[in-house]
RNA sequence: GCCUGAGUGGCGGAAUCGGUAGACGCAGCGGACUCAAAAUCCGCCGAGGCAACCCCUCGUGAGAGUUCGAGUCUCUCCUUAGGCACCA
C-alpha cells in the first residue's frame, strides 16, 4: 500500500478494473431482487455543472448501496439531447445543432466516467437519435387515431420583427430577447395530447405514491386542481349563441354585476368592428407574452364592450366587459363576475366603478364595499349565510351550492360539472432540433398520420442553420411528400416535439434500448417500475406528470404492467449560487460569472461591493439563485476534479447539506473532505503496515477496546438507518468522521485484540463508506483484505451485544431547565432514579424551599422536575 | 398574483417521535514540529455576566399561543428559494 494518498492513480486503477470487468453491466434475472436506481439525464449543455455531480452522486451512492444489500442494481445513464439551447450554441458558433449536440455529449460522458458513477453504459440512450424518437412517433400515431390526441388553435408569443415564435423564457420583460420587439399572442393551430382524460386518474394515483415527498404530491394536486361547479348561460340579446360559464361558487350568482370576456372572444371582435377605441384596447390587451405568471401580475384592465347579457336568475342585465385577464385559450374564454366575493373582480369593480353587490354575510361583521376583506370570499366559515338571494337567503354554502344546481338542472340551462384547473398538453414547437411530429397534410384528407411502416420521420442533420426560419420549414424537397391515404401530393408537419416528449419514457427504454423492432420488450417489466428516482425538485410538477401521464398511455397500449413509473422519488435541491450583472443597453442585464469577480465583505462577511477582475469597475450583486447558463452563475467542478479527485468532488457533494436542500456552493470546504480522506489513508496504512491482525474476541477485550467496539456498532447502526430510511448521507458521514476521531485518538492500541478491534473498524469503514468514495474504497480494501471484489462485499452487520451499556447518563431539569447530570446503572428504578437526580448539589439549589410539584421521568433520557 | 418549500454561531449544517441547541466540517485563534514555510498533530471557538475550565442570564427570522418542557406543534407576519404549462 502506498504511503501517501494518490488520488488520479487510485482512481485510474479502479476504474480501469470495473471498465475491464463490466462491473456495471447488468442483466434481468428474475431469481433475484431487482433495484432500478435512476438519476434525471443531463441535457447536453457542454459540461457537467454542480447540480449534475450532486444529482449523479447520489444516485450512485444509493445504487452502490442497494448492490451491498444484494440486489440486482440497475442504474443507466442517456442524454435528452433535443432542446432550444442547440439552436442557441448553432447559430453562436456558426455550427449546427447536431454537432454542438454530439461534441458535448462526447465531452460529458468523459466527465461521467472520471467520476466513477456505476453506470451500464450499454444501455445508453440518446433522445435526438432516430432509433429512440422513432417510437415516440409510433406511439404519437396511435394516440392520434384513439383520439388522444387532437388539433386546435392555441397561443402563442410572436416576435412581430424577427417573425418567430418566442419561447417564455425568451421573452424578457415583455420584449423579445434578441429583436427588443413588444411580443405579441398570435393564435396557431397546435397537436395537443389529452392529459385531462388522465385527470382523475393522476390525481387519484398520487395516493399510491408513498415514496414520493408530500410536498410534491400537494403541488401535483393543486396543479391539477379539480374542482366541482356549476356550468351554465347568459343570454346575450342579439346573438344567436350564448355565453357560456363555469363556477365554483355558485352561492354567489346572485351577486353577478358584469361578465368578462377575453380579447380574442368573438364577442369581442365584433363589437371593435365599429369602435376603433376598442379596438386599440384589445390590440394592446394583445400584447403580452403568454406566462400565467406575468398574466396575473400585470395591471388588470378592461373595458365595456357596449353589449349587455340577461342575469339567468333575476333577468336583469349585466353589462359585457373584455378584460385582459381573461384569456381565450383557458376554459370558455368568458367568466362571470361577482366583485362583492371575489377579490380579482372587487379590485376591477373598484377601478372602473361597476356595481358591488353583497350576498353573503359572516355573522354581524360589516361588509364594505370600499375595502376588501378576506371574509368575503370565506365559504367554509360556520356562520357564512346567503343573503340578498332571494329563495336561496338563509342557506350556507354546500345548501346554496346544491339548490342552485338544482335550480339549473330543472330549467335546463346548467348543469353540474366537474372541472380541472389541468390543461391539455400543447406539443407543437415551431422549432428545428426536435423530433418532428409525424403528421402529413394533404388538400383532401386533411391531417393524416404516418403509417407505421413509414417510420421514422428522419430530422436531418446537415443542415444550415441560420436561426430565423427552421431549415425543415424552408426546406420544400423535406416537406414534399405524397399522402399515405390518397396518394396523391401532400405536405409534413414541419413542427417538432417539445422536448418534455422525450423525457416522458426514457426511464422504460433504457429496459429494452438495444431492441430496434419494438419500443419495449418484456424487460421493461422485469426493470419497472423505477424503484428510486433522483432529480431536481425543479420538475417536480411538469416533467413527473408528464412521464406519470405518459407511463398510463404505455400501459393502456399493452406495453407496461404498472400503474405508475417511480416508486420512490427523491427531490435534490438546488445548487444555487450568488449572481452578477451590468446593465447594458436598454436595460438587458449582461450576467458575469462569480469567478471573474473580487468581492469585499464587511465585518459580518456579508458581501458589499463587487468589482469584475478584468476592468476594476463594480458589478452588481444579483440574488443567489439556482446556478444556469443564463444566470452564468455556474462553477465548473472539473477543476476540482483535477485538483482533488474524484472522491473528494464526490464525498463534498454529499456531506455539505442534505440531498433535498438547497445547496450554496462555496469552494471552499472541499479541502476538508479532502483532508478526511487523507487521514483516513493513512490510519489504514499505518493499521496494515504492522501485518495482518489476529482475530477478534470479543470475551478478552479490555474497557477501553469494548467501549471503541460500542461505539463502531453504534456508528453503523446510525449509518444503516442513515443510508436506508433516512437518505441522510451527510450525517451518515459525520458518523463515520466521529467513528474515525475516536479510533485515531491518542496512542494506537496495539495489543492483539486492539489490533483486532481495528482490523474490524477499518473495514467497516471502508464498507460504509464505498458507496461515497468507491476508488478509495476499491484500494482500501485490497489493502486490508487483499482482494478486489468490495463491490459485491454485504453491508455491515449490527452486533447488537456491543452496544450494551451497563451504565447511563440523564439529565436532569428544574422547571425544564437543565441543571445538572445524573450516572445511573442501566437497570434502575424511577425511584431509585429520582433520589439520584434530588440529591444532585446543583439540583438541590434550585430545589431549596420549594416544594416539588410534579416530577416526569423519561426513561433512558431525562428526569424533570417542576416546582 | 397563485401553489410548494426553507430561515439555527463568522460559514455549510446537526438535533430522527415534543426532552441536554450548535454533532460533524469550514474559517479563525493559540500551541507543538520546522532554520523557515507548507503539510501534519494538539487545544480553544454562540452572546453577555463572573476572580473562576464552577455557575448564572439570553439565544434557533419576528410576534402570540399550547405544554412540566418548543428549533420541532398551532396562528399571524417578514424574508428567501423553486414552479406557474414554449428553459430543461
Amino acid at each position: 500500500m502506498q504511503e501517501q494518498y494518490d488520488s488520479s492513480a487510485i482512481e485510474r486503477a479502479a476504474q480501469q478494473y470495473w471498465d475491464q470487468h463490466h462491473s456495471f453491466d447488468v442483466k434481468e434475472d428474475p431469481s433475484r431482487e431487482k433495484f432500478y436506481c435512476l438519476s434525471m439525464f443531463p441535457y447536453p449543455s457542454g459540461k457537467l455543472h454542480m447540480g449534475h455531480v450532486r444529482n449523479y452522486t447520489i444516485g450512485d451512492v444509493i445504487s452502490r448501496y442497494q448492490r451491498m444489500l444484494g440486489k440486482n442494481v440497475l442504474q443507466p445513464m442517456g442524454f435528452d439531447a433535443f432542446g432550444l439551447p442547440a439552436e442557441n450554441a448553432a447559430i453562436a458558433n456558426n455550427t449546427q445543432p447536431a454537432k454542438w449536440t454530439y461534441a458535448n455529449m462526447d465531452y460529458m460522458v468523459g466527465q461521467l466516467k472520471r467520476l466513477g458513477f456505476a453506470y451500464d453504459w450499454t444501455r445508453r440512450v440518446d433522445t435526438c437519435r432516430p432509433e429512440y424518437y422513432r417510437w415516440e412517433q409510433l406511439l404519437f400515431t396511435r394516440l392520434l387515431k384513439k383520439g388522444l390526441v387532437y388539433r386546435k388553435n392555441a397561443v402563442v408569443n410572436w416576435d412581430p420583427v424577427d417573425q418567430t415564435v418566442l419561447a417564455n423564457e425568451q421573452v424578457v420583460d415583455g420584449r423579445g430577447w434578441r429583436s427588443g420587439a413588444v411580443v405579441e399572442r398570435k393564435e396557431i393551430p397546435q397537436w395537443f395530447l389529452k392529459i385531462t382524460a388522465y385527470a382523475q386518474e393522476l390525481l387519484d394515483d398520487l395516493d399510491q405514491l408513498t415514496g414520493w415527498p408530500e410536498a410534491v404530491k400537494t403541488m401535483q394536486r393543486n396543479w391539477i386542481g379539480r374542482s366541482e361547479g356549476l356550468e351554465l348561460q347568459f343570454a346575450v340579446p342579439g346573438e344567436s349563441e350564448p355565453l357560456t360559464v363555469y363556477t365554483t361558487r355558485p352561492d354567489t350568482l346572485m351577486g353577478v354585476t358584469y361578465v368578462a370576456v377575453a380579447a380574442e372572444h368573438p364577442l369581442a371582435l365584433k363589437a371593435a368592428a365599429g369602435n376603433p377605441q376598442l379596438a386599440a384596447f384589445l390590440k394592446d390587451a394583445g400584447r403580452s407574452g403568454v406566462a400565467e405568471a406575468d398574466m396575473e401580475t400585470m395591471e388588470k384592465l378592461g373595458m365595456p364592450l357596449g353589449i349587455s347579457a340577461v342575469h339567468p336568475i333575476t333577468g336583469e342585465s349585466v353589462p359585457v366587459w373584455v378584460a385582459n385577464f381573461v384569456l381565450m385559450g383557458y376554459g370558455t374564454g368568458a367568466v362571470m363576475a361577482v366583485p362583492g366575493h371575489d377579490e380579482r373582480d372587487f379590485a376591477f369593480a373598484l377601478k372602473y366603478g361597476l356595481p358591488i353587490k353583497q350576498v353573503i354575510a359572516v355573522g354581524d361583521a360589516a361588509y364594505d364595499p370600499t375595502q376588501w376583506q378576506d371574509w368575503y370570499a370565506d365559504k367554509t366559515h360556520p356562520q357564512m349565510r346567503v343573503i340578498n338571494s332571494g329563495a336561496f337567503d338563509g342557506l350556507n354554502y354546500a345548501q346554496a351550492f346544491e339548490a342552485m344546481v338544482a335550480h339549473f338542472q330543472a330549467a335546463g340551462t346548467g348543469t353540474r360539472r366537474v372541472n380541472f384547473r389541468l390543461r391539455d398538453w400543447g406539443v407543437s414547437r415551431q422549432r428545428y432540433w426536435g423530433c418532428p411530429i409525424p403528421v402529413i397534410y394533404c388538400p383532401k384528407c386533411d391531417a393524416v398520420p404516418v403509417p407505421e411502416d413509414q417510420l421514422p420521420v428522419v430530422l436531418p442533420e446537415d443542415v444550415a442553420f441560420t436561426g430565423v426560419q427552421s431549415p425543415i420549414k424552408a426546406d420544400a424537397a423535406w416537406r414534399k411528400t405524397t399522402c399515405p391515404s390518397c396518394g396523391g401530393p401532400a405536405e409534413r408537419e414541419t413542427d417538432t416535439f417539445d422536448t418534455f416528449m422525450e423525457s416522458s419514457w426514457y426511464f422504460a427504454r433504457y429496459a429494452s434500448a438495444d431492441n430496434h423492432q419494438q419500443m419495449l420488450d418484456d424487460r421493461a417489466n422485469y426493470w419497472l417500475p423505477v424503484d428510486q428516482y433522483i432529480g431536481g425538485i425543479e420538475h417536480a410538477i411538469l416533467h413527473l406528470l408528464y412521464a406519470r401521464f405518459f407511463h398510463k398511455l404505455m400501459r393502456d397500449e399493452g406495453m407496461v404492467n404498472s400503474d405508475e413509473p417511480f416508486t420512490q422519488l427523491l427531490t435534490q435541491g438546488m445548487v444555487i449560487k450568488e449572481t452578477y450583472y451590468r446593465e447594458g443597453e436598454g436595460g438587458k442585464k449582461q450576467w458575469i460569472s462569480p469567478a471573474d469577480v473580487d468581492i469585499e465583505f464587511d465585518a459580518k462577511a456579508q458581501p458589499v461591493k463587487a468589482t469584475l477582475r478584468s476592468d476594476g469597475q463594480p458589478v452588481v450583486i444579483g440574488g443567489v439563485e439556482k446556478m444556469s447558463k443564463s444566470k452564468n452563475n455556474g462553477v465548473d467542478p472539473q477543476s476540482l476534479i483535477d485538483a482533488y479527485g474524484a472522491d473528494t468532488m464526490r464525498l463534498f457533494a454529499m456531506f455539505a447539506a442534505p440531498p433535498d436542500q438547497s445547496l450554496e456552493w462555496r469552494d471552499d470546504g472541499v479541502e476538508g473532505s479532502h483532508r478526511f480522506i487523507k487521514r483516513l489513508w493513512r490510519a489504514v496504512q499505518q493499521h496494515v503496515s504492522a501485518g495482518p491482525a489476529p482475530a477478534l474476541d470479543a470475551g478478552a477485550l479490555t474497557d477501553a477496546q469494548k467501549a471503541l467496539r460500542r461505539k463502531l456498532h453504534d456508528t453503523i447502526a446510525k449509518v444503516t438507518d442513515d443510508f436506508g430510511r433516512r437518505r441522510t448521507f451527510n450525517t451518515a458521514i459525520a458518523a463515520v468522521m466521529e467513528l474515525m476521531n475516536e479510533a485515531t485518538r491518542g496512542e494506537t492500541d496495539v495489543s492483539p485484540q486492539g489490533r483486532a478491534v481495528q482490523q474490524e473498524i477499518w473495514e467497516a469503514v471502508t464498507l460504509m463508506l464505498q458507496p461515497i468514495i468507491p476508488h478509495v474504497g476499491h484500494a482500501l480494501w485490497q489493502a486490508l483484505r487483499g482482494r478486489e471484489d468490495l463491490l459485491d462485499q454485504r453491508w455491515p452487520s449490527v452486533d447488537e451485544s456491543a452496544r450494551v451499556k451497563d451504565q447511563i447518563t440523564l439529565v436532569v431539569q428544574v422547571n425544564g431547565k437543565l441543571r445538572g447530570n445524573i450516572s445511573m446503572p442501566a437497570g434502575a428504578t424511577q425511584e431509585e432514579i429520582l433520589a439520584v437526580a434530588e440529591a444532585d448539589a446543583n439540583v438541590a439549589k434550585f430545589l431549596a424551599g420549594a416544594a416539588i410539584k410534579k416530577k416526569i421521568v423519561v426513561p433512558g433520557k431525562l428526569v424533570n422536575l417542576v416546582v
